[in-house]
RNA sequence: CGGGGUGUAGCGUAGCCCGGUAUCGCGCUUGGUUUGGGACCAAGAGGUCGUAGGUUCGAAUCCUGCCACCCCGACCA
């Protein structure tokens, strides 16, 4: 295995699969598409989900857990919906294997047809709404605010490790309201949920919108989503939050008796994000010497590293070491000090900052005479010599200071990517840059599909809160009322 | 699913054109010396050459099918 991994600027999606590998996050399984989430990319994971699960709980959410199988005919109920998911879904057809009786091998029993096909879900609306129908008559069921954390199976054409797998994690929420007005709140304050994980947990800033009608989820009225912009100009979708109207509720016949005594459909929403948000925080922050992760996911905040020779010098270094991991420890801190002896000091540095560590401590003999510590944080790739006197605060003050400086760094980056652009000429030409292009539309799907064909690039969103503003289509010159975000996707 | 490429030890590879059971490096094991940016010496272990057929006295090498991966398209969270 050569020592350096390949560089973003020389080779991309190369970087990326190759960080994915080594920095030992996952790897692909036998069966394509599918991939293999290793300990230490499941514990980043692990993070996020905590973070989010909070958050949804303190939405009064509760999570339940639906079955992985959808009865075919479920997913024929909404229309819109069957036509967006019908191409990839994998399909349970027998429930029974036998042994061939031309060889050594097993083969699907024929007598062991299914009745009816089972679908394995690529989301669960069909399935969730399907039970709804029996939990809600009044508006005294309502709110109806549930999430699950589930795998899906989407059977991709093209797969990336995190980006695009044929099985990912996630969680969805699914919720039912007496209004309208209620299932669109909920839908926006999910979005906001999102949107301050991607900020505050992941650093990474995220722009906030609404998807075009050739944009939005299969069965929606409405898509609210995040994206993110990533270091090589293309952009992300990072989660999505889906006003779904009356249009579930009228599939599965779902109806409740309003407090007037009126019967009425209810109101729903769906919202997600999945193990695509690691890929996500890979690309936002990382760089050509590895991981670099915010600390607040990151499964080991601080390393130790000893320099020494001998027993007795190792056992000085542990004599000021052991306090100070438990003192860190108590104030939340996950430490490792990593003392194993069959690898150097140097190829220890090199490992983790491969595995994107925010902080790591040397200490040798050097520093035992003179009282002090080295600290190097992995944002910036710094290094300095402090007292060790006081380093539990340095440390816990540099974690804060680089979850800050690494949004930062991400934020003026989206924002030297973004252009306001006003004729088609520049279109053409700053999409081969990459980033975010503002620019207007004549709200057209025709105009839509145009674009992408000829620049690749599609409306990643109408943003939030947009301003009103007279301008004319970049493409056809029509009118238009407001600009819209372009960009390469993933 | 279309076009191009690749598959040899855990990883990276030589050998393939021109057929004779496989090269080197990293990693791994054991022992010793080391340790302030990917340590060194010595001795070892590790292979159905992606897979299934075919041609041949003999296949990593030639032929065919299949599978997987990578790059470029179409599809998507």
């Amino acid at each position: 295995m050569s020592k350096s991994l390949p560089s973003r600027a020389e080779n991309y999606s190369e970087w990326y699969n190759e960080l994915v590998k080594r920095a030992d996050l996952a790897e692909n399984s036998a069966v394509r598409g599918c991939m293999i989430i290793k300990p230490y990319g499941y514990s980043i994971w692990e993070k996020m989900q905590r973070a989010l699960d909070d958050m949804f709980k303190e939405t009064g959410h509760t999570n339940a857990y639906f079955p992985l199988f959808i009865p075919k005919s479920f997913l024929s109920k909404e229309a819109s919906h069957v036509e967006g998911f019908a191409k990839e879904c994998a399909v349970v057809t027998h429930y029974r294997l036998k042994n061939d009786p031309n060889g050594g091998g097993v083969i699907v029993d024929p007598d062991a047809k299914l009745e009816e096909e089972l679908i394995v879900r690529p989301t669960s609306e069909t399935l969730i709404w399907s039970s709804y129908k029996n939990w809600i008559q009044s508006y005294r069921d309502l709110p109806l605010l549930i999430n699950q954390w589930a795998n899906v199976v989407r059977w991709e054409m093209r797969t990336r490790l995190f980006l695009r797998t044929a099985e990912f994690l996630w969680q969805e929420g699914h919720t039912a309201h007496a209004t309208k007005k209620e299932a669109i709140d909920e839908t926006e304050q999910m979005l906001e949920i999102y949107a301050e994980f991607a900020e505050t947990f992941m650093a990474m800033p995220v722009l906030k919108g609404i998807k075009t009608a050739n944009e939005r989820f299969a069965g929606a009225e409405e898509t609210y989503c995040i994206e993110a912009l990533m270091q090589d100009g293309k952009a992300l979708q990072a989660g999505t939050s889906h006003f779904l109207g009356q249009n579930f509720a009228k599939a599965f016949d779902v109806k409740f008796l309003s407090k007037e005594n009126k019967l009425d459909y209810v109101w729903g929403t769906s919202w997600g994000v999945s193990t695509r948000l690691m890929g996500a925080l890979i690309m936002a922050h990382s760089d050509d010497q590895g991981l670099v992760l915010p600390p607040k996911l990151a499964p080991i905040q601080v390393v130790i590293v000893p320099i020494y020779k001998g027993d007795e010098q190792l056992n000085l270094i542990k004599e000021k070491i052991d306090p100070l991991v438990k003192a860190l420890k108590k104030q939340g801190v996950s430490v490792k000090f990593d003392i194993s002896e069959n690898q150097s000091p140097g190829f220890k540095f090199a490992e983790y900052e491969l595995k994107g560590v925010p902080i790591r401590l040397a200490i040798g003999n050097r520093d035992i005479e003179n009282g002090t510590i080295e600290l190097a944080r992995r944002d910036t790739r710094e290094k300095m010599s402090l007292p060790f006197d006081g380093i539990e605060q340095v440390v816990v003050d540099t974690l804060h200071d680089i979850q800050e400086k690494i949004y930062a760094k991400a934020f003026a980056f989206r924002e030297s990517n973004t252009h306001e652009v006003n004729t088609w000429e520049e279109f053409q030409t700053k999409i081969e840059a990459g980033g975010f292009l503002s620019a207007h539309w004549d709200g057209t799907p025709e105009t839509e599909e145009k674009i992408k064909e000829l620049t690749k690039a599609t409306i990643r969103c109408i943003p939030l809160g947009v301003k009103k503003e007279v301008g004319k289509c970049v493409l056809t010159g029509e009118p238009s009322e407001h600009r819209v975000i372009f960009a390469r996707t993933y």
